[in-house]
DNA sequence: CTGAAAGCGCTTACAG
DNA sequence: CTGAAAGCGCTTACAG
């Protein structure tokens, strides 16, 4: 498919040639090793390389070696803020640690995310991070035996997996109890669909209720997204009895929540107060700034590399779990100057 | 670095043994091609690759065939929302061709911008897509003779490259003269931080206004992002002859107008009118909902991949200009529902 | 219709 | 300290 008029890359053959040695003295340059070079030659060859701009052939590389230098990190949705903070956070991981990341999009759907998975494992990626659509994955069919894989912010523990993710229970729990602390004694929940287990953000919500003397607040369940926080809403805000506060599950949801709000001519905090799950860059950015429960992406990500890196594929599995943190603004009601 | 006891992957060579035939027919039939083989040759072999998982080593195709099938893309910052949908399009528009997208941020630097451009084409991509951090990119010394290269999101025309972008001064233009229109006599400009050419978003707002007959309005030079537009956005209405309308560079840069105007009490668009430019998710949801003029992002990440994989290194260059549409919210006064 | 063989660009054990 | 050679897993021209 390359052009094929385009001048034939530089080889390790030309560097040895123009050098005058031969071209396993140019890898032992290259990799300062594993034989010793006397530096007058080593100096040659450097010099060579420089001038011809040789650059090692990664896909040799990586044939003989076994090793790409690459990860493949396969993610729901690269242009929803939170994926694509995770990733950003994923690329400076793995670069700061010489490798490369390979992205993929999932797109949401599970049998996309097997492809995209099989399909980037096929590339000799030295690991693989999922960010998986699957709320408990099944993973048995999925994973490529010997090819290290961890999944990136799992909401539970996945028995017979390396995962890596937030401690969603306390993090939910402490947005919770903040808002219970302002004195609201009737504080809703929207939260995104989950599978069959009860999402540990809602337990978390529960929990700090019950531990607060409060009763249940009203619940709905919607969408990860803008469209679904703002549809969830219309509706619990738009109804008479509606709560004073309200926890919302993403940051995403509560851009869309406010958005409900603002229409419906109720303002934040003092008609609702508003604590929400992320903290993304743009829930800092909000009128009036959201109070959010942070994960620490970068933390994650690097965990998450990490693992990976150094993953034994012996049975053996870890769980990361990383904490959260609330980063208060001025939507639950603090008196902050935003 | 893979795991010293984790089972060899797969290869033809199994599959062949296990079909009974020689490595060469497998590849005739994984191919389908370019030799023909008996349809009960085939099917024993196709079973073959069933049974065994076998899924051809792309290290070994690449080296062999001089393609990887992947596409590097080099960004400047993937956790900005509007990067961050340019990437999650050229991903898109990537894997309909039946590419991958090796991504690597640059972080808005043009010496780490260069080094991954060097580091991506080494790994024998097919083709680069550059979102350059150069106003005018000095590429000269950064070009693999015979890499197929393209830069996308370019707002100039730049010679012996091929390129695509929006046509900025024409949305510009348009998104400014509908401010005028709304009968706004002062009208003021945010622009990110440019090269030594004017911004063609600027001379956009600029046409439009001689063209209205309106006198310039003041102009505030910032960086392109939230914390950006907060900073003008104290700076241009905290001042006592402040604009009656703004137009700005960047929906990021429009976040933090807003954050400002909240904080200065400010009401849009009964005090102060917007429009912005991009057209992210995220200028959808803000309130009220900005009116901005959108760039086409699939469509210009399809035509950047077009390009990319249609090039020809004959010293040929294009430029794919894509059209520029102003969307309506009612950050600019007009009367919609939100 | 099928298979043996060359060669893509590397790394590294081995011999000198 | 230096170099000739094997082999990673493929594709494909060539021979049968």
């Amino acid at each position: 498919m390359s052009n094929p008029s385009s001048p034939r890359a530089v080889t390790r053959a030309d560097v040895a040639r123009y050098a005058g040695v031969s071209t396993s003295v140019v890898s032992y340059v290259v990799h300062d090793g594993p034989r010793p070079v006397a530096s007058a030659t080593a100096a040659r060859v450097r010099d060579a390389i420089r001038v011809l701009g040789y650059r090692p052939n990664a896909s040799a590389q990586a044939l003989r070696t076994g090793s790409s230098k690459m990860l493949g990190f396969v993610v729901p949705e690269l242009d929803n803020p939170f994926w694509s903070e995770v990733a950003d956070a994923v690329g400076h991981a793995a670069g700061a640690r010489g490798y490369d990341v390979l992205m993929s999009s999932s797109h949401g759907d599970a049998a996309l995310e097997r492809d995209r998975m099989r399909s980037v494992s096929a590339r000799q990626v030295d690991g693989l991070i999922v960010a998986s659509v699957m709320t408990r994955p099944d993973l048995s069919t999925l994973v490529d035996p010997g090819l290290p894989m961890v999944l990136l912010n799992t909401f539970f523990e996945v028995p017979e997996f390396a995962s890596t993710g937030v401690d969603a229970l306390r993090g939910a729990h402490e947005g919770t109890t903040h808002l219970v602390s302002h004195g609201y004694r009737s504080i809703g929940l929207v939260i995104g669909h989950a599978g069959s287990d009860m999402d540990l953000r809602e337990q978390g919500w529960q929990n700090a209720l019950r531990d607060g003397g409060v009763q249940d607040g009203p619940i709905v369940r919607t969408d990860f997204s803008r469209a679904g926080g703002y549809a969830a809403g219309l509706r619990m805000f738009g109804a008479p009895n509606r709560p004073r506060a309200v926890f919302v599950s993403s940051d995403m949801q509560a851009v869309g929540v406010l958005r409900a709000l603002y229409e419906l001519g109720l303002s934040v905090p003092s008609d609702v107060a508003i604590v929400s799950f992320d903290g993304t860059a743009e829930a800092d950015f909000t009128n009036p700034q959201l109070s959010t429960v942070r994960q620490p992406v970068a933390a994650m990500a690097a965990a998450a590399v990490d693992r990976v890196l150094s993953q034994e594929a012996d049975g053996q599995w870890h769980r990361d779990l990383v904490p959260a943190e609330l980063v208060l603004g001025a939507s639950c009601g603090c008196d902050v100057r935003r």
